[in-house]
DNA sequence: CATTTTTAATGAGGCGTACTCATATTTGCC
DNA sequence: GGCAAATATGAGTACGCCTCATTAAAAATG
């Protein structure tokens, strides 16, 4: 409100308005994308929906596979900032873990366009093969885990690690598009077996079957009564 | 050679010609969408391959997307035949699971470029999401040995079986790009890795899971009874 | 074998869309 | 206000998918 300020709408302002601008095309393009998959969006549509001209695009974007990109990276780096949110920094690997899991799981179920274009986004264009940046830092989300329960001994580092990131979210994104195509909804029973899978990593403690040594003690209580039993009476009948 | 046979060239001879060009095209296409990826390639360049006019091409597929569904379509198909080759049928389904494994592995690495397309094909044109029925196909290898391993009481099912499907085929397709980008080839723990998985899903045989839990408790009857008998025997020997 | 009918093949042109560029508009600065 | 630099515009271009009138080949017929 001061003279200063409103003097001059010279840098800050103009670069606020030049990253809105930026901003609305990015939320267009997702739009359009997302409805209309890679190669059905136009990019007329995007800059009529964005209310700039066709040609502006090309000022922010060199092409359409760049826009894309952009998009997708978007998409990504709000994923990571999601996971970062999702997980209790204070819990322990393995509770984080499922945390982790449920996130993704439920994101991809509600973005699932956007997720399938992240695979055009990827390819072809000018050098093969050039990784999203932004997958990298989501996915080192699910490496500061993992990093944090081996430290605790609660991993064996036996397995790569680049194999439980596969497994892990190998097995969710398949998931995630088969219960997608049933139109059923998140499965928890799913994110139970993932779990499982990866309790199985971890060092036996004392070498011992979980979960029923409760029925098993009991078991082994009785037998250890029959055994005394038996050499009292082996006992008292020597005598 | 009879006359019969040269003197009409007609319907045999014509159908087997169709199909040589037809299995031209497909293979010009499958090149040229492999080399270039599904929009790079050129309808022009596949005709100039195949041998014939870029018109013709519209008389065996009605577009570009149908043409490269039917190269996909084509690639599952040999991808079936391969691995029930490579599956021995007599061997016990878990070696069977790893053999399919190992198959599976080896050909999304060496063909990486055609399951990139896959996902191209599937989607969008006509209705959304029409599955590839050689895909269906395809995976019935997989269910196909999962149910003789429930069939032998070598598999718990409690796990749903596209739980199974998912783990299996998601945590080998992500590994298979993990792989090709950094260039490696197949890699045995991971086979390794993979199996452990699935053989944490086997009933343990000795020391035993969940579900015999009432056995447990029929045990501990029986332990119970032959205490108290015990007791009985030793208390009437001592008067 | 000649002729008609049917079927298959061709490639020039239509059409739609990503992208360019000469022109117009806005902004920054004195 | 006026000048220069930056930014925006949309008509035009290039290019690729696809159509269709025309041509060639094959089959059927006598």
């Amino acid at each position: 409100m001061s003279a200063s300020d409103s003097n001059k709408p010279s840098r800050r302002t103009q670069r606020t308005k030049i990253e809105a601008r930026e901003n609305a095309i990015l939320v267009a393009a997702a739009h359009e994308f997302a409805a209309e998959g890679a190669e059905g969006a136009k990019m007329a549509a995007i800059a009529r929906q964005a209310g700039i001209a066709e040609g502006t695009l090309y000022l922010y974007y060199r092409n359409k596979h760049e826009l894309l990109s952009a998009v997708v990276g978007n998409f990504w780096d709000q994923l990571t900032e999601g996971a970062q949110q999702a997980v209790d920094a204070l819990a322990p690997p393995f509770d984080q873990l499922r945390q982790l899991a449920h996130y993704h799981l439920q994101a991809l179920i509600d973005q699932f366009e956007l997720v399938g274009l992240t695979y055009r986004a990827r390819q072809s264009s000018g050098r093969p093969e050039q990784e999203l940046n932004q997958i990298r830092d989501y996915v080192r989300v699910f490496d500061g885990i993992i990093a944090r329960a081996v430290d605790r001994n609660e991993l064996m580092i036996e397995t790569p690690l680049w194999q439980l990131r596969d497994i892990f979210f190998g097995t969710l994104e398949f998931s995630a598009r088969t219960l997608k195509l049933r139109n059923q909804a998140l499965d928890e029973t799913l994110i139970d077996t993932l779990m499982h899978i990866f309790e199985n990593f971890r060092p036996r403690t004392e070498d011992k079957r979980p979960s029923l040594d409760c029925d098993n003690q009991e078991i082994v209580a009785r037998l250890d009564a029959i055994q005394s039993t038996l050499d009292k009476a082996l006992l008292s009948r020597d005598h």
